[in-house]
DNA sequence: AGCACGCCGACT
DNA sequence: GTCGGCGTGCTC
């Protein structure tokens, strides 16, 4: 038998299949799926085996398969062929995708040891200590040592492929003899053996508790392990070692298992057509379009009822920013022991854990933000992405996977329905409900009857600032003043996209940036250092300005701290929790945070984008956006969507409870469009508005784009290949398709690499797919000059 | 990506 | 003569 392996050496020649005899003793471990180690030219590396043949093309002579590395294999026979699809359509190595589809563990750790050719050598002071691994020497004397033995055959090179994933085990105990025999022992034991009397009259009271665990056996009766070895020899109990799972969830499971809330017309109606496409197993996406508020959470938890129900599972995707402790509390008190979370909070060995609850078919709800998607679940019935619009679900580095198409893949490939949630659907979603390409739902009541709060806008033209500085208006503060003085809390919201605590010097207008990149340096108070968020270059806080020497130095943008240190002075006496970053970089942090201001601890929460997901507090009356107009200055094609849904969303977070709601936004632009309809929170107008001027651009929804990227150490050589690729895709590509650029990237230069791109708008190009891969191909050639290229299909950004 | 192989100039 | 630089080609 024939393996068909993916080998882990991400290239554009290695991106293929290699074939590998598998040797007869391995033929019943070894499955599609299966992550294997093969040997690769001189090397070993790990591998994923995507086929299983009988027949082979290879002239050469095939090489036997070393190890199957796990008992079950990793991957599905679905996982496998979605990462074949995938790769043609993300222009990403196919072992790349395969990687990001397992949990981090399961990647290999390679080592080149140096280890002794013959006796003589293994006695020599080298090789007593530690192994030598050769990647990590840098000293030349010591590279040229061992270049020497090995040249005189004294020592020679090892490579080992290292499984990072650690099963996490412990000892049980079970009875080894019958019942009735425990008594006998027990009369024969010396007066003294207090330990041994203390196990034995506990396995005759609790027989039916066996097999016991180390550390409960421990705890309980004060045993140790010298004591329970003697009763294995004496062949009283049975040891056996157990695979236990970490459980990062035992703190959120409050025991209830709350039935579920009756829900009104609207949600039933929206429900009714769900479940339909679940029993008839039909394939089809949903929109459902709900306004803050309006129970969509229900909806979905309704819908995962019913898929388990018929016998099927449920996969639900939510931003990695609203994966709560209050979001998972919420499912785990539905469902119980069968939910799995997959969560970037949880340790590496925890994720392990919850990521083979999962592939063993002991769950049947998984919870995660983007890369769930890929969560081996088995026999989907439902597949839910909440916040849809979230651009999140996009991941913005190397497999560039789009979370909600690979989620319409699966729906596919299980028959089952996706739902897709949010108050304010991504414009080209919304606009694939208008042509029925999805079906729309609507949810336009809040659930629980309550009004929509009050949305003002302060115009920051003409206003007055309170305090010296041009951050909080008069008339916010009044309004906090008054809120504070019923008892009653507040949320503050400060927008910091694309905004950054740099240093300007007052005198010459110099700006402190990084020497690497093209982007201005940011101040960390915490760390008290400058750094660039692009390569990690960091650097002393100046105290004089590095151009002119001028002390007249200022640090700008508004960062949350100096926010609250200014709160704090117009507010004395105010309880004020902050919220970013910084604040929540610790594990544990963030729940500390939210549990502390839901408990009245705090009068006002002051944070960044963050706060603005579905966090639930009644006695919040007010909500305040410090500065709207941020986004707007991104002048990306998408900028005002940004921050209509920003908006939209904070604004959401009033008036939830019995109490009135107030949301003041404090802006610059109180005319724009994206301001004015998300003071009334009409996302229907945004919709038809901002479909008007996608229109007019020539962009999405209208056209889809791909942006490739050029980067290279020399700027002219970048140009030139960005160019060229022009000129290539101009004679191939026809009318309407668009091709913008080439042009240096927003941020231009990043790691001392100089990046342009081009950005292809296109209605209908069949062939555009196998002319970028050319290009990609082509780009290989490039690579002596030091190029790289990068195709991003759908971009999030294109500045 | 690594790694070997091979060719060429520079240094014991 | 041999050491080490880098360009080229291959990995089942
Ligand atoms: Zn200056
Ligand atoms: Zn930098």
């Amino acid at each position: 038998m024939i393996a068909q392996v993916i080998v882990d050496v991400a290239a554009r020649q290695t991106d293929r299949i290699f074939e590998y005899h598998i040797p007869t003793e391995l033929e019943k471990d070894i499955a599609i799926g299966s992550r294997v180690v093969v040997p690769f030219g001189p090397r070993k590396v790990q591998g994923f085996v995507v086929g299983i043949t009988d027949q082979s093309e290879f002239k050469g002579k095939l090489k036997d398969l070393l190890v199957v590395v796990d008992e079950m294999p990793p991957l599905t026979p679905e996982l496998v062929k979605l990462s074949a699809d995938l790769a043609k359509n993300i222009f990403s190595y196919r072992i790349k995708i395969l990687q990001a589809m397992l949990p981090w563990v399961m990647r290999a750790n390679y080592r080149k040891l140096l280890v002794p050719a013959n006796d003589r050598a293994a006695k020599m002071p080298l090789f007593q200590g530690d192994p030598i691994d050769l990647n990590k020497i840098t000293d030349l004397a010591e590279i040229k040592q061992f270049r020497k033995l090995l040249q005189d055959d004294q020592a020679k090179i090892e490579y080992v492929v290292e499984n990072r994933a650690k099963k996490k085990k412990e000892n049980q105990y079970e009875l080894a003899l019958k019942k009735e025999e425990y008594p006998k022992i027990y009369n024969t034991l010396r007066q003294n053996a207090v330990k041994q009397k203390k196990l034995l009259m506990d396995i005759i009271d609790n027989a039916a508790d066996y097999p016991k665990s180390q550390s409960q056996l421990e705890k309980q009766l004060g045993l140790t392990a010298a004591s329970l070895n003697s009763a294995i020899t004496k062949g009283w109990l049975n040891k056996k070692s157990v695979e236990v799972y970490r459980d990062p969830l035992s703190g959120f499971d409050d025991g209830e298992h709350k039935t579920a809330v009756t829900l009104n017309g609207e949600q039933q109606g929206a429900l009714n057509q769900i479940t339909q496409a679940i029993e008839q197993r039909q394939a089809e996406t949903f929109l459902l379009e709900g306004i803050t508020g309006s129970g969509k959470t229900e909806v979905y938890l309704h819908a995962i009822s019913k898929a388990l129900k018929q016998g099927r599972n449920a996969l639900m995707l939510v931003p990695e920013i609203s994966l709560t402790p209050q979001m998972v509390r919420q499912v785990k008190a539905r469902f119980g022991q069968e939910v799995a979370v997959l969560h970037s909070a949880l340790s590496e060995g925890e994720k392990y854990d919850e990521w083979r609850r999962i592939r063993r078919g002991e769950t049947k709800v998984v919870v995660g933000a983007r890369s769930a998607v890929f969560a081996p679940l088995d026999n989907i019935g439902l597949i839910v992405i909440d916040e849809e619009h979230e651009s999140s679900y996009k991941q913005e580095t190397d497999p560039r996977y789009n979370a909600r198409d690979v989620a319409i893949w699966r729906s596919k490939f299980h028959n089952c329905p996706l739902v897709l949630g949010s108050a304010t659907p991504s414009l080209g979603s919304r606009a694939r409900a208008q042509k029925n390409v999805y079906h729309l739902l609507r949810l336009t009541e809040r659930a629980n009857q309550k009004k929509l709060p009050k949305v003002n806008l302060i115009d920051l033209k003409h206003v007055q600032f309170a305090g010296g500085q041009f951050d909080l208006s008069v008339e916010l503060v009044d309004a906090i003043k008054k809120r504070l003085a019923k008892k009653e809390q507040v949320i503050l919201m400060l927008n910091r996209r694309g905004f950054a605590n740099f240093m300007l010097c007052r005198e010459c207008g110099f700006v402190l940036k990084c020497p690497n990149c093209d982007v201005s340096l940011n101040l960390h108070k915490d760390t008290n250092s400058m750094q660039c968020h692009y390569c990690g270059h960091t650097e002393p806080v100046p105290t004089r300005c590095p151009n002119c020497q001028s002390s007249q130095i200022r640090f700008l943008g508004a960062g949350t701290q100096k926010v609250q240190e200014e709160l704090e002075e117009l507010l004395p006496g105010a309880r004020i929790l902050r919220m970013d970053v910084d604040t929540t970089r610790r594990k544990g942090s963030y729940k500390k945070i939210l549990d502390s201001f839901g408990a009245h601890e705090a009068d006002i929460l002051l944070g960044t984008q963050m706060i603005a997901k579905g966090l639930d507090f009644p006695n919040v009356t007010l909500v305040g956006v410090i500065n709207a107009d941020t986004g707007l200055w991104l002048s990306d094609y998408n900028a005002s969507e940004k921050t209509f849904e920003l908006l939209t969303q904070v604004a959401g977070r009033a008036g939830r409870a019995d109490k009135e709601g107030e949301v003041l936004i404090q802006t610059y632009n109180p005319e724009h469009y994206a301001i004015q309809l998300a003071q009334t929170q009409d996302y229907e107008r945004f919709y038809g508005y901002e479909m008007n001027m996608r229109h007019a651009g020539n962009y999405p929804p209208y056209f889809y784009t791909v942006l490739i990227s050029i980067a290279a150490k020399k700027e002219q050589n970048a140009a030139r290949e960005a160019f060229r690729i022009k000129r290539y895709l101009n004679e191939h590509l026809h009318e309407p398709t668009i091709i913008l650029g080439p042009t240096p990237s927003a941020i231009s230069r990043v790691k001392n690499q100089y990046y342009y791109q081009i950005l292809v708008k296109y209605k209908k190009e069949p062939n555009l797919n196998e002319l970028l891969h050319h290009v990609q191909d082509s780009a290989q050639e490039a690579k002596k000059y030091g190029l790289s290229i990068f195709i991003d299909n759908e971009p999030e950004r294109i500045m």
